[in-house]
DNA sequence: CCAAAAGTGTTATGAATACACCCATGG
DNA sequence: CCATGGGTGTATTCATAACACTTTTGG
């Protein structure tokens, strides 16, 4: 490994330069496992596979796959992106390494190690076919309970949810909720996928001030203007502002009052 | 890979239930590599081994070591911690796993995986001889550049950054500072760990107030005072408070002008 | 007495909140 | 004309930053 050559592997003689004996140790599989999200009228969605064998037959499971072995993690989980998407431009899309699961018994089967990611794409293409077997569709994020999806397979409800708090964690002090919206958005827009992150109401008047007022979170397209929903005032149309991070950070309101425990401040 | 059955692992059956084939693959070593700070004498410092093989023999390299076959990482970085530090009491250090690096050319031999984890370690042991061969020290953090430590092996200069920027931000909004410092400390103490980690200048009073005014941040021990490098006004001693999260968060003051770019605000 | 650090107080500035209010559109 | 959402204005509240000042120690 890089970084010290320790007696933790086992018969691996420590002088061996150019390489290791490569089948010396049982064998690691490593995997990508992805979390992407959308969001499909008006509320969050997760993009979900249907598993057609054992173990956890019939349930649902985040989209992945192996490590090519000429590729990053990074890689394998673009790719898994597109392929499961359907997507093109795949290349611009937000995609960030979340942790990995390495859990000796997380699958039955073998020893599994996945890197996992979370993924945001704008608008979600249809349910797709997909380039495998198995069949994708966009299901509605369930947040604490397992919602719609059920208690997917695998450790994969744990990433999901790690998933879900790391995407609304970055929100607040990053220009992350522009990845959710198509090029041209409007403000209401972009608060809308606050409110649906962070599953809370934000006020539009402060949301408007404090969003305009960070330099470079959008940028306004001078003549445009769309109607949104029907009803009410044309809205003005922005764009991402090439900005990514957040000063000073637009923090979620606190969850009320602390359970069985003490005052807050 | 938990999670779909997709055609990405060549010639593993789909319908293969209790096993995979396990040696269909390329094998690929799955290590852990840590970033284990400390403050010694004033600094921020980092525990370090010296290299004693090819490739990048002579160089300082992160602590690591290979995943076992029943241990996850967390387990794995947990061992090594206590095996290079010499420490019993590791299992209340703060360790966190930071990012996994797979980049496929990351070590010449063969194909290494690589999970990060960052640690704190509240008063450095002796530099200690270490469980291992190699040899390895406490070495003063370089920051930007690399300092007294040299470029280190691999991508561990790269790793090395990534940790100290997640402590970084860590400080802002969570009780973190605390894991830095033995179990009775001082708010000058307290208030260091952030100078040294952020390499500015706070305000005592400022500080002082924000800490105390944080509930559950620190809790003061009634009678207890100590001086403090001799000169000045006994300090009163506090322990961690229990608390985890900061809120509202401890910001770090701006990097003051922005470099070629637009005013801030 | 002086330097240094702990600890207290005060003020000014800026940000977030909670509204009230007007504007433009579809029904 | 009314419901709906965009957009503007404003007062209150809260947090921080900046700095003056007192206290207690070692030299």
């Amino acid at each position: 490994m890089p970084g010290t050559d320790t007696p933790a592997a086992p018969s691996a003689p420590a002088h061996a330069t150019p390489a290791y004996d490569k089948h010396a140790y049982e064998p690691f599989a490593v995997t990508v496992d992805l979390a992407v999200f959308t969001i499909r009228s008006g509320t969050l969605h997760i993009l979900l596979v249907e598993r057609g064998q054992e173990p956890y037959a019939g349930r649902w499971a985040l989209p992945g796959g192996f490590l090519r072995p000429d590729e990053s993690a990074e890689a394998a989980a673009r790719r898994e992106l597109a392929e499961e998407t359907g997507l093109d431009d795949v290349a611009g899309l937000h995609l960030e390494q979340l942790r990995t699961y390495s859990d000796p018994r997380r699958d039955p089967r073998m020893r599994v190690v996945s890197v996992a990611f979370a993924a945001l794409v704008p608008d979600a293409p249809q349910a797709h076919g997909g380039g495998d077997a198995a069949r994708a569709a966009w299901i509605p994020y369930g947040g604490e309970d397992t919602g719609a999806h059920g208690p997917l397979a695998f450790d994969h409800d744990r990433i999901l949810a790690d998933a879900h708090e790391r995407i609304g964690g970055k929100l607040e002090y990053t220009c992350l909720a522009t990845a959710f919206c198509p090029p041209e958005f409007t403000l209401g827009e972009l608060r809308h996928v606050y409110e649906v992150v962070w599953g809370t109401e934000l006020d539009p008047a402060n949301f408007r001030r404090k969003v305009l007022a960070t330099p470079g979170f959008v940028a306004q397209i001078p003549g445009a203007s769309r109607l949104t929903g029907g009803r009410g005032k044309p809205a003005a149309l922005y764009r991402g502002g090439g900005a990514d991070s957040l000063h000073p950070p637009l923090l979620r309101p606190a969850p009320e009052p602390a359970p069985t425990e003490g005052t807050r401040r």
